[in-house]
RNA sequence: GGCUGGGUGGCAGAGUGGCCAUGCAGCGGACUGCAACUCCGUUUACGCCGGUUCGAUUCCGACCCCAGCCUCCA
């Protein structure tokens, strides 16, 4: 099986080699917890989720590290406007970060680092970098000499003038260079802070993620993700940080960017103040609705967010459903879900969903090729084929991390409405329209509407089924 | 201004030097008491201008427009 993954780095799609593989390595920038995340948060746990599962399937060790900066200026802000410590505070928002992020069925990472964990680790590559000057201090500041490092701009593709060209930040006066960056900063007695031997104070953010994957993964690193935002100038210091701790040292493998969700014609940011909320849109959506939006466009691009895509995404996982819901109407087959064909070798997964998410996660074709799966069940009543396509369907949906209910959790979601009651209405309307008292009928079933009840007349009888949204 | 990535049918979104993406919506038909579901059929495309070519949406060049980064950000 071979995986292709666009490397921002050198700007082209690159067949991925594992550094060793037995056991691939992954790390992907979280966020920073000092708010409820936003959908431009999940759109990147979701994608590189979906990677992981895919990396999952071929390898057979990864090791998947997704850490949350629970120590930063922003949370401190938030801290005080709260007047609340700032580790309640973050423990508040790790906790809501959990919750958005499993209803979103983003699978576990295996490790989830946090600096606040980590602040030896932190000080002590702080002094490697300074014992190597590539750092310096300066009024209780440790910064990162970016002269020092020649290969600086490298990733972002960059070079020194287009960064001093570009500038329209103030210069804090004790830098020796614009494009120096903070790796330790100083705390007043009002802050959170550590003892270190410059001082107490906290660390920077780029040195976080450098620690996190040295401590957690080693370097290099087979794949580093993040949001494309992050790639300058978050993932310039790191890789930046990484190639100096040592003579030739190397950091990262393979560097993938997911594209920015896009909320009215610009890009979803707290600090732009156009934010949705994964808990406000799953009081309006389920959560397999916002996850095949999320994947219905090539993480790479800038994804359109709006009502629209949401109803569009919606009826196409009911599409999906109901090919699944064919199968156990056509045969006695139990239903399942997608997690329960686990473990599954990888010859059974579908191979065009496989096959396009193995190109650079190609997620609108693994789409594509998961409706085909579903209309080829429904042109099918043969029930080894059936056995056959449901199970691709379903690992293709395991994939995706679509799927996860069986088609009656899905299309009855039970919700507070008494099946009961459902039942005895639509027997009732039965009776009235074999005596061809079709008024009664509609009646009824509009009153069923009202409830948030759909029907539908088969030949094999009258099915219900919540209005889903 | 520099660096990325884009501009495809009503909407979303693939892809290709000449032939079906896919989903949603629309239209016609079958099915249905009517719907819904399903099936069959079907309409609307490749930002603009040049060039290469037998032929370009696809290759090349110029231009226009959009988004992202250059400041915290997934």
């Amino acid at each position: 099986m071979n995986i292709y993954i666009y490397d921002t780095k050198q700007r082209s799609k690159r067949l991925f080699e594992p550094i060793d593989p037995d056991h691939v390595t992954v790390y992907v920038c979280g966020p920073t917890v000092y708010d409820r995340v936003h959908i431009g948060n999940g759109l990147s746990a979701v994608v590189f989720d979906v990677f992981v599962r895919l990396l999952r399937l071929v390898y057979p060790k990864v090791t998947y590290v997704r850490n949350i900066t629970d120590i930063d200026d922003k949370i401190i802000d938030a801290s005080r406007a709260n007047n609340e410590p700032y580790f309640e505070l973050t423990k508040r928002f790790i906790d809501a970060f959990h919750e958005d992020i499993e209803a979103l069925h983003v699978l576990d990472p295996d490790v989830e680092p946090r600096p606040t964990l980590l602040l030896d680790k932190i000080i002590s590559m702080i002094q490697r970098l300074l014992e190597r000057n590539y750092a310096y201090e300066a009024e209780g500041h440790v910064l990162f000499d970016v002269r020092a490092y020649d290969q600086y701009g490298e990733l972002s593709n960059r070079s020194m003038q287009d960064m001093l060209d570009g500038a329209r930040v103030e210069v804090a006066p004790y830098k020796n260079d614009p494009k120096d960056f903070v790796l330790w900063k100083p705390s007043d007695s009002t802050m959170p802070g550590w003892d270190s031997p410059w001082g107490r104070g906290r660390p920077g953010w780029h040195i976080e993620c450098t620690a996190m994957i040295h401590e957690h993964l080693g370097a290099p690193i087979d794949i580093h993700g993040a949001g494309s935002d992050l790639i300058f100038p978050h993932n310039e210091n790191e890789l930046a940080q990484g190639c100096c701790i040592e003579d030739g040292a190397e950091y990262v493998n393979y560097w993938m960017h997911n594209g920015m969700l896009n909320f009215g014609g610009r890009k979803m940011s707290k600090s732009l103040g156009n934010v949705l909320t994964i808990r406000n849109l799953r009081d309006n959506h389920a959560s397999e609705t916002i996850r095949y939006a999320m994947l219905s466009g090539h993480y790479r691009q800038s994804l359109v967010w709006d009502e629209r895509l949401l109803e569009q995404s919606r009826r196409s996982v009911d599409t999906l459903y109901r090919s699944l819901r064919h199968v156990s109407e056509c045969t006695d087959l139990e239903e399942k879900n997608s997690a329960e064909i686990l473990p599954m070798p990888i010859e059974d997964f579908p191979e065009s969903v496989v096959n396009a998410l193995a190109d650079d996660l190609h997620t609108p074709n693994a789409i594509a090729a998961m409706h085909g799966i579903a209309s080829e069940i429904l042109k099918t009543r043969d029930v080894g084929e059936l056995k056959e396509l449901r199970q691709q369907l379903l690992g293709g949906g395991w994939l995706l991390g679509l799927l996860n209910q069986s088609p009656t959790q899905y299309f009855e979601m039970p919700q507070e409405l008494d099946p009961e009651s459902v039942e005895q209405l639509i027997e009732e309307r039965n009776e009235a329209r074999s005596s061809k008292d079709f008024e009664r009928a509609d009646a009824i079933r509009e009153e069923l509407a009202e409830r948030g009840i759909e029907i539908e007349d088969t030949r094999n009888g009258t099915r219900w089924s919540t209005i889903r949204r």
